[in-house]
DNA sequence: AATCACTTGCTTGTTGGCAGCAAGTATATG
DNA sequence: CATATACTTGCTGCCAACAAGCAAGTGATT
């Protein structure tokens, strides 16, 4: 991470540059150990700053993991928004099927480390918990709209709730990732996929 | 929890209170703070113990979500072997799902507690995740065993991947259960539910 | 059945480590 | 140079874990 020697960045390089640094480094402790062994010490250290900076920063150990869910969760819609574009219905469903595990192949610290955020946001009093809450549900969100579209287009069963398909998508997604989580040899996750994908088809489509 | 206060419990009897008392502490404290924010101390005095008792019987913090884990479990599988009986196959799957639902409206503190705890064991490290993986894999063999019973008794169609079905069906039920966790309002359980019903009947069932 | 050696349940003193805060130092900015 | 902003260091309270001790139960001997 050694940058220019010669010195004089701006203040709002140096933030941007310990920011990301303590991010980073809050990914790979957090791999190696998990969120509670993980101390705002040895990440500002592991940063390569002092033991308060993240304190500092991110105002408590919650703060950051906050913001740490909220910068992965930001890759992770970008690849998103990618690979679904301007899809709708099952074909938006099923590219983003694809895209999800193209992300936890592409970045699986990435998608390993959310997914342990966002469980460590399932326990009460947990201080980002909103921020899961509101991806989640953003997500939920965007899936009924697909399912909407869809029906729109013609393309999908009239007969089909939008919000409850969007539950069912989103917990499958959940499901599979935290269990990919905990037992990664557990599963075949192209498999499953393609059931899912299957599943989608027959569930959705016009003609049954 | 007051027993006979003339005295005189056998050794067997005193650790069979304690446990007790300290293992439902721990739901209510895990409820009420999640599981960083409980501490070993208010575990051991909310059970009208020292603060040291906890640490003392479980060994550890981890140690005593372990167990804590384990009894829950233990719990929720006596629910569901009553509902499941001799059923396989698609009766099975469908059985189960409603004892989930029971379970879940029935005892919702354990639940809940269950949830935070299998979420907890996700993080790299974490002393009781195997605790969990077994849990979970075991959930998984014996949907894949319903549905190979089912193909045997000619009600599930051959086509059928049954580890692949046991995936998505277990992935189903944890994310169900994940999202249910975090924000119990933005869903509709039954609803859910009944649309999983019908969505494992049109994929495994022989007519299509 | 009373005593005594022993085991097991439980409590209290202590240590090291962490989060969070406040006060201080160094670096940029106008 | 003066002010603001990035960053560090000293400190406090809290916690898990451990060790040493106290109290209650147990079983063999007489």
């Amino acid at each position: 991470m050694s940058t220019d020697p010669i010195q004089s960045r701006t203040q709002a390089e140096r933030t941007a540059i310990s920011d990301k640094a303590m991010l980073d480094a809050a990914i790979e402790l957090i791999l190696e150990r998990g969120t509670e062994k993980t101390t705002l010490q040895a990440i500002g250290e592991k940063a390569g700053y002092s033991r308060g900076l993240a304190t500092y920063r991110f105002g408590s150990k919650a703060g950051l993991f906050d913001e740490l869910c909220k910068s992965i969760s930001r890759r992770w819609l970008d690849y998103l928004a990618e690979d679904v574009g301007e899809k709708i219905g099952i074909e938006a469903m099923c590219a983003a099927l694809d895209s999800f595990f193209q992300f936890v192949s592409d970045s699986p610290q990435d998608a390993r480390v959310l997914q342990i955020l966002y469980c460590s946001a399932g326990s009460p009093k947990s201080e980002y918990r909103q921020t899961s809450i509101d991806i989640h549900q953003r997500q939920q969100d965007d899936v009924a709209e697909w399912v909407r579209a869809g029906q729109r287009a013609g393309s999908v069963r009239r007969d089909a709730d939008p919000k409850s398909v969007a539950v069912q998508y989103i917990a499958y997604v959940s499901g599979m990732t935290y269990l990919w989580l905990i037992n990664p040899q557990s599963m075949d996750f192209v498999r499953a996929n393609d059931d899912m994908r299957a599943n989608i088809k027959s569930t959705l489509s016009l003609r049954v």
